[in-house]
DNA sequence: CTTGACCTTCCAGTAACTAGAAGCTTGAAT
DNA sequence: ATTCAAGCTTCTAGTTACTGGAAGGTCAAG
């Protein structure tokens, strides 16, 4: 199987296949006499797992240490629940980091009547902070 | 005021006013004799307005939309009111898709005993998508 | 034999800084 | 007068995770 087919099944594109290679996210793969690379059926399936967890927010570093527990057959659980966990906590992290911004840019909005005129509250609040972002 | 004043009094680093200058965001400093960058009491309010922005999760690009519609008389405030609706709508966006992940992650962990046993769901689902993360 | 799809490598750009190096300038203490 | 640290200058490069494009080799079909 060449890079294109390999794309087309995992669905990650051959560039940056090419590229988790070149960080060492995945071995380098095998070449044709012309150079070209050569893929089996499992890195398809690496690619797939590799994916999976990057939609789930995982960096590629991470990305790569869930890929290590996954292929080592003696791993605890233990380890890739902490993984998990601290993924999780990230995520709450971010969530209440947007949410406060929203709830600032929200109140300054409805303050804002939005038309021709061109007093704005938007811009004052952040030109003062009279509501303050903390 | 040479840049660290200016960084104090802002709470924007030196680095960053230099690199804001050099992106365009701000216009270049005058000049003292020996080359440092002389600042007056207007910059700091510019550090601070784009400051406040960017914690309001703007992009420097919308910072600096944003400033130059404060620096505007003219403005209209609905061209301000716009801005921040569609920060409004990529926040709303960004923690549907960290809810979603959050989902998918904690369903996965729950499944997980997370000891010493090798077995585990979060691996296998990010394997095969028993769970898929759609 | 030529075309077109695929493959290769390498360079550059994205966003928004941040670190660090090498080298002036300034102000205060000795 | 000298020296020393702190502060300033520019420039390069690294961060994250790709993505686009250029220049050029390969392969299968017609």
């Amino acid at each position: 199987m060449n890079i294109g087919a390999v794309a087309r099944q995992s669905g990650v594109p051959a560039k940056t296949i090419r590229y988790y290679e070149s960080v060492g996210l995945i071995a380098p793969a095998a070449r044709s006499a012309a150079g070209y690379r050569v893929y089996g059926h499992r890195d398809v399936e690496t690619l797939r797992f590799i994916q999976r967890a990057r939609s789930l927010g995982f960096s590629v570093e991470d990305a790569g240490n869930l890929l290590a527990l996954w292929q080592d057959r003696q791993r605890s659980s233990s380890e890739v629940k902490a993984l998990a966990r601290r993924r999780v906590e990230d995520i709450d992290r971010k969530m209440a980091e947007l949410a406060e911004m929203r709830a600032s840019l929200t109140d300054l909005m409805q303050r804002c009547h939005g038309d021709q005129r061109p007093d704005c509250p938007i811009l004052t609040g952040l030109a003062g902070a009279s509501k303050p972002v903390s």
